[in-house]
DNA sequence: CATGAATGAGTCTTCATTCAT
DNA sequence: GATGAATGAAGACTCATTCAT
């Protein structure tokens, strides 16, 4: 073992430079340059760049899914695990950044790949969703509330990667608070 | 007849492929045969891949930046204007998904290219959103608004393509009402 | 149309090589430089480098078939047919030497792949060996007479090809009676 | 134990898989897998897969011959030599598949390489046949005896191999005796 | 002696672009 | 204007061999 990780490493490195760039954009070589060592190498730790690829998402996506279950199961009251599965969400944006693009990346490179992974981040929002309209918390059509929940906080988390709002800006208790009015 | 129009034709079938495939996994000569030509034929209207990436996301964004306009200025009140905007926006996706779903690609793969570009689409909105916090309609910080706007259209859009929600149960007024509550 | 004949020279130059080297051992670059073009350039006459094995014994497969099934048919007497049989099948190695030894490598490197073909060469003197003992003329078991007619042909090729044996000192007629009398 | 005979093991793992695949077709890994050892290990017992490849040929060409030699030299008449060779060839070809299909691999394959090695197997047979021709018991030039000789059984093994003759129908005894007919 | 990570030189294949016709 | 053959620079992947442990 002449590296320690290089497994890691290569994840890693890959997950940077895909949500840089891009997939197909980003080399095995560029990989291999960012970990520190020659294509060849990439291939004892992975069979393809493919595997790379569905790796990471699945990585991440399970990674995602879990903590947003958990913040839905988090709260004494429904209104509270709401707000916790926001808290959660934007969380996992702003520790996560690279994992979080490379999970949206999916939506419009590979619509299809998402398919055979499940669960996916957006299903524990969604049966929080489904709970809140069941109890006549949430008064709005699941789709719609599903649309402003993750279309808000995506933005609030593009915006601030665009550089048009500051980090320090994001103020999850009244981002909360809108996405809540939204709904209920 | 035949070799009329070859670049409007082009562009068209470069449109339709990038939306469908990404910009990397669509070769000259896929557009060239979608068209109906030769490669090499695609040389004579452009001098590049990249003029025809470049040339579509300017085309589209402009005509969205433009419809969007027109709506932030047409209605009585601001309320009025505000919902135009929101069938504008609605409108434009379903109208045209491939352009649509084209222009999105950019905040993730090339954001640095869409810097070159203005007015882009979300200026319009940006603008209205301005408006209507200085005149103390709207009462959120204006991110905030501009990420429930277009962040919320955005995944409704997203829904449709991917088959969780019915085009037809797409209520514009609806969507309108949700999104005015959570920013007024 | 920059050289002719491109496609007829790739096959050309891949017998060769082919024969020469072996398959793994030739390269499309061998393939391309011998021909005079680039390794890009081959990949407009042929998918992949499997599309010029195959093709090419296919090709010859088809080719040495037909030989031999004429000659079979060309003659008086039995006897008469087979020995034209013995000469087409010598004749056909002389001419093609590339192609001889090309078809023979796929039984000792690929014998899955033959098996995707029909008709092949042996089935033609396997015919002409059927008919032969039905009439009485041939008088052992069929498996074995194919064995000395293909084999005894084939190492005569090989003893020419590996200089131990003038091409001059070849003698069709003389051959044609030793098997024949092996087999009659 | 275990590290026991390695490079007998190795030996025996590369014929296997020589012969199934083809040389170039094998990975040292592949041979290593096979042994249940790893790659490295492989070139503590030899120097390079070259060292294999050659050093089986040598090994399983000088065992050919030597059962080929003993076998011209073991009856009282030349006619019981003569058919103890057949026997002794059409044996070894039986007993070790592998290997016989391995040294016929380089006629076509790499017929520079035999020219280093001597005595080969046919040398055998060569000398038996002159010695037949030059007490007039064999009636045919020496190359032709050869061909019939050596392409006769090589086919034989063949037709085995492909399935198209059982290994029972194989009758020794037979065999000669079309061969001497053809012959003498 | 053995391991298996890493190297580095290929090998097949792709594709934007050029260019002779 | 159009064709499609050819180029050339990459890209994914392979594998014999080396080497630190």
């Amino acid at each position: 073992m002449r590296g320690k990780n290089t497994k890691e490493r290569i994840l890693k490195a890959s997950l940077k430079l895909f949500s840089q760039k891009g997939i197909r954009e980003t080399t095995i070589k560029d990989i291999a340059k960012e970990v520190g060592i020659t294509e060849g190498a990439v291939y004892r730790h992975f069979e393809s760049k493919e595997e790379i690829v569905l790796g990471l998402f699945k990585q991440y996506s399970e990674e995602f899914y879990n903590k947003l279950l958990n913040a839905t199961k988090s709260g004494d009251s429904y209104e509270e695990r709401f707000k916790n599965t926001t808290k959660a969400f934007i969380s996992f944006c702003f520790k996560n950044p690279s994992a979080f693009k490379y999970l949206n990346l999916f939506h419009y490179l590979r619509p299809e790949d998402i398919k055979h992974f499940s669960p996916l981040p957006k299903d524990a929002i969604w049966n929080l969703i489904e709970e809140g309209i069941d109890q006549g918390i949430l008064k709005v059509k699941k789709e719609y509330a599903l649309a402003v929940f993750v279309g808000t906080l995506e933005r609030i988390f593009l915006l601030v990667e665009a550089g048009l709002l500051k980090k320090e800006e994001v103020n999850m208790e009244e981002i909360k608070e809108i996405i809540w009015k939204a709904l209920s």
